[in-house]
DNA sequence: CCTACCGATCGGTAGG
DNA sequence: CCTACCGATCGGTAGG
């Protein structure tokens, strides 16, 4: 399976590594730079996590070896530790960068809601609010570059309590913004379930998506959250 | 983590082993039987299959080594092999046992369901019927002994794509019950999506409840199901 | 079902 | 980031 192993490395760049100065002191041992491999640090550690990402998604990460990863990369099988000290620290890894990811694209979504409302005019209503919350979490799900997210949903057991505990963090911070949208519901009797268990129910029907649904054939992204949106929520009053 | 090993061997019943003539044309090799670790070989073999069970839930199954099930039966290394052929076949055992099962549970508590309706009086409505089917389904997932399912729907990976072929007949025969409910639902006007990812998001909010649901803190399974009948169906008219 | 064992694979590292 | 390597673990089996 190691097959022709194609060396896929880019070409390189001229003049110094941009990102030399910033991973200097995170170098495993004291060794003047200055090696061909040493270029372009930034650009290789990306194609590492990604690799992971992709392969931890597909196989799961206990039935994906360094030597998978390494060879998804163009590297040799000891490479990945020079930019990760374990596997364990590159599938945490790859739960972090996603979580900040999906953070940062939801907060952007939400702001630009808020600013698209023109002055004078009422803020966005919940269900529109929930309607983007859904629409931008099957996009982290399900959409392109998205093995990040699925990865940190099926493969909590694979981390140690205390990275759980950090990542707990980050989800808090992601989920933030659904509670009052869900209370708002609630509160005007579109929502008909007690708000915490309505959230858990919520986040289950749109995370297990990760299981069946095939971006080739069947209901769009945006069908999919119609379909979500109806049937949690009842009509208007 | 071997510890002590313990053997909790059951004491050896009297007379000739029960499941010696149903088992013997599966022996590996044609040995003489008669040896005293043969007897009460169907006990052993659930044993091998509940700790599988167990331990592929908690762990998952890559890091679950066929000497961590062993230990956990009472048995040495090597003698899950005896019992089945690889930990492949294992792990396929375990999930066919839990779909037969919940088939089965599921059967009898509908007919159990049509049959207390007294002669004369009309059928139960598909509301009722959805909340047995939800009721149950979180038994098991969430009840006592409800290792197999779990694993089932989290370890689809893990199996190959022959074996999955197989379980998805058996999938749809637990499913078949659900259709003309979620139907009838749909044509009344209390479900309000297309019926067949109305289905698919059920049952994900269903299953997720496996990634969160603490049966020594928060609601009961009752409860669970009064939250998601809520959550889906709206008033009756 | 146990004993004793094998070959393969895996995560990880020293040194450059 | 590569080369060369190590120790540990794992699934599985022969033979009784």
């Amino acid at each position: 399976m190691e097959a022709s192993v194609a060396r896929t490395r880019s070409p390189a760049p001229p003049g110094p590594p941009a990102g030399a100065v910033a991973v200097a002191g995170k170098r495993p041992r004291g060794r003047p730079r200055k090696t061909v491999q040493d270029r372009d640090d930034g650009n290789r550690r990306q194609e590492v996590l990604r690799s992971a990402a992709k392969l931890f998604r597909r196989k799961g990460f206990h039935a994906t070896s360094t030597r998978d990863i390494a060879a998804a990369a163009g590297m040799r099988s000891g490479s990945p530790f020079y930019h990760f000290k374990s596997k364990g620290a590159l599938l945490y890894a790859v739960m972090e960068e996603g979580m900040r990811v999906a953070i940062a694209r939801q907060e952007r979504l939400l702001a630009d809601l808020l600013e698209s409302a023109r002055p004078g005019e009422s803020a966005p209503d919940a269900a529109g609010r929930l309607r983007l919350l859904i629409r931008n979490h099957f996009d982290i799900l399900l959409g392109p570059g998205s093995d990040f997210i699925p990865v940190m949903l099926y493969e909590a057991r694979s981390i140690t309590a205390r990275q759980r505990a950090l990542l707990a963090q980050l989800q808090s911070g992601y989920e933030a913004p659904w509670a009052p949208v869900l209370q708002a519901l609630c509160a005007c009797g579109r929502l008909r379930t007690d708000v915490k268990l309505a959230r858990l129910l919520v986040f289950g029907a749109l995370n297990w998506s990760v299981q069946w649904y095939d971006r080739r054939k069947g209901a769009s992204l945006d069908e999919l959250t119609d379909a979500a949106m109806h049937l949690f929520l009842g009509e208007p009053q």
